[in-house]
RNA sequence: CGGGAUGUAGCGUAGGUUGGUUAUCGCGCCUGGUUUGGGACCAGGAGGUCGUAGGUUCGAAUCCUAUCAUCCCGACCA
């Protein structure tokens, strides 16, 4: 019943919370898992928020299909050299019956060409702003999908690498490089918003060394966050595509003057990934904690009670109080299920990181109190019911605000400045963290480092900047400091 | 694809070397009752192709062979 602690074992952590907060499971798919209702309203939950920002800012949705042809992936050189390596590939189209009991592949309905089971939706989406694209009065496009992805992984871990996962990808089209470099990093300052506001994850913006950029893309920048254990992960991506796509794909347009010019283009995304780096921010042994802005539900009541009269004291009591909290948008849950006790309740809500828990009972109905309790502190106490109303709002906010400034001071607490490779090659092996050091920008000195260490360049971040410098491995000429880090 | 391990109830497991009644225990589940302020208790109950197929044997969860699946470590990927 007890959660693995942290200290004893991260990633055993990790997993039993995401079962045990009911999340979601493994799937008999291998590397497929399975989000349960809990779990997918916090997906709804991104959906929603990011869906309001991403239409506030000009974009529309639509809906692409789910199998691209594989003449389509294979145009642009650089974009199916990344992804060959983890695509599923259809090849029928037809079962048949043996014997009544097992099917077969029909070998007779092999498809002329194969399809592919979307790794990224660029070459289909490019397909078509080919025929849509015509002037410069049809640019810029903006366009969002909701969608999920195959990519086949070896190895698959719960949010965080999944063979099938969701996401939301943008693309979009433009007449100038400059525009398509501006919404480029438009769309990274829209995630990092969305992120540090709503989920209370700090994060660092950067760009991605060429090993390490998406397949296809000119630069690709991006948000990374230290998780407790020191590890960092990715959390959102916005790539400048250049003209890559639109050549690929043949995609011109017709400027004023009446010239042919190829258009400029972006693609950027957010995953369940998220969901994974929101757990591993700010949760603890006792289970997950939630930011009040993503929580499904933000405030759950438990009664205390030994009789019917006890309770509908108490209901008088939470009936108006919860009709009128959700008047402010938030959501309550009123769990009065006799079959588990208030202490089974406690537990369980602590695991599911529920911000806020209320207690009523009997010592409470006689001081005119309910029992507050918050989950990021476990703070409790006792607050006089008509304060309650304005209490709460409050709380979630508080609550909302000491979680990032906590996540806050151990970003801090792991971006550590290193000049030594001998002091670099320590620190990554003991507390590992970001590590911020000078790189001679060659992919050798990347890989090298990589191969010694296990530590990756996370990105070049573009908000710290630095002096000229010596590389830390071959001590040649550096230009900046870039993060190194071990990572998910 | 290489190296290692494991498959017994929904989950976690005992038994296996040394084959022998009705396959063990805990959690969970169901019924009844007492409980309810930090994972309640008592009594009763349901639930099993022992991964699958074949073999050895009077007799297989146990021994043998094959096969499938899963997990871990590599490789691959980020």
């Amino acid at each position: 019943m007890k959660l693995t602690k942290r200290n004893e074992n991260y990633s055993k952590w990790y997993n039993e919370i995401i079962l045990k907060a009911n999340i979601a499971e493994k799937s008999d798919v291998r590397g497929c898992m399975i989000l349960k209702p809990y779990g997918f309203a916090i997906w709804e939950k991104i959906q929603s928020i990011l869906d309001r920002i991403l239409k506030s800012t000009g974009h529309e949705n639509v809906y692409f299909p789910l199998l691209i042809p594989k003449s389509f992936l294979s145009k642009e050189f650089n974009h199916i050299k990344g992804f060959a390596k983890e695509c599923a590939v259809i090849t029928h189209y037809r079962l048949k019956n043996l014997n009544n009991k097992n099917l077969i592949v029909d070998q007779s309905s092999h498809l002329d060409e194969e399809l592919i089971v979307r790794p990224t939706s660029e070459t289909i989406i490019w397909n078509s702003y080919k025929r849509w694209i015509n002037s410069y009065r049809d640019l810029p496009i903006l366009f969002n999908q909701w969608a999920n992805i195959i990519r086949w992984e070896m190895r698959t871990r719960f949010f965080l690498r999944t063979s099938e996962f969701l996401w939301q990808e943008g693309h979009t089209a433009h007449s100038t490089k400059k525009e398509a470099i501006n919404h480029t990093k438009k769309m990274l300052n829209i995630y990092t918003n969305f992120v540090e506001n709503f989920f209370s994850i700090p994060v660092i913006q950067g760009r991605k060394t060429s090993s390490e950029k998406f397949a296809g893309a000119e630069k690709t920048f991006c948000i990374e966050s230290i998780m407790q254990d020191g590890k960092s992960i990715q959390i959102a991506t916005s790539h400048f595509l250049g003209k890559n796509f639109s050549k690929a794909f043949d995609v011109k347009y017709t400027t004023k003057k009446g010239k042919k010019k190829y258009v400029w283009a972006t693609s950027w995304g957010i995953s369940t990934r998220l969901i994974g780096a929101m757990i591993m921010t700010h949760s603890d042994d006792k289970g997950l904690i939630l930011p009040p802005k993503i929580a499904p539900i933000q405030i759950v009541i438990i009664p205390v009670y030994k009789t019917q009269e006890q309770l509908h004291l108490i209901e008088k009591i939470v009936f108006p109080f919860k009709a009128s909290i959700e008047k402010k948008g938030i959501n309550i849950k009123y769990d009065k299920r006799t079959y588990y006790t208030p202490g089974w309740k406690f537990n369980e809500y602590e695991i599911q990181g529920i911000p806020i828990r209320i207690t009523i009972g009997k010592k409470d109905l006689d001081r005119g109190t309910v029992e507050v309790v918050r989950r990021d502190t476990l703070e409790k106490k006792n607050i006089s019911i008509k304060k309650l109303e304005t209490f709460i709002p409050k709380l979630l906010y508080k609550i909302q605000d000491n979680i990032f400034k906590k996540a806050l001071k151990r970003k801090e607490k792991f971006l550590l400045k290193v000049d030594s490779y001998e002091e670099f090659k320590k620190k990554i092996k003991t507390n590992s963290g970001f590590i911020f050091s000078h790189w001679d920008g060659t992919s050798e000195t990347e890989k090298k480092i990589k191969f010694e260490t296990n530590a990756t360049i996370r990105c070049i971040p573009i908000n710290l900047t630095s002096k000229l410098g010596k590389c830390i491995f071959s001590k040649k000429k550096s230009k900046q400091r870039v993060l190194f880090a071990k990572s998910y």
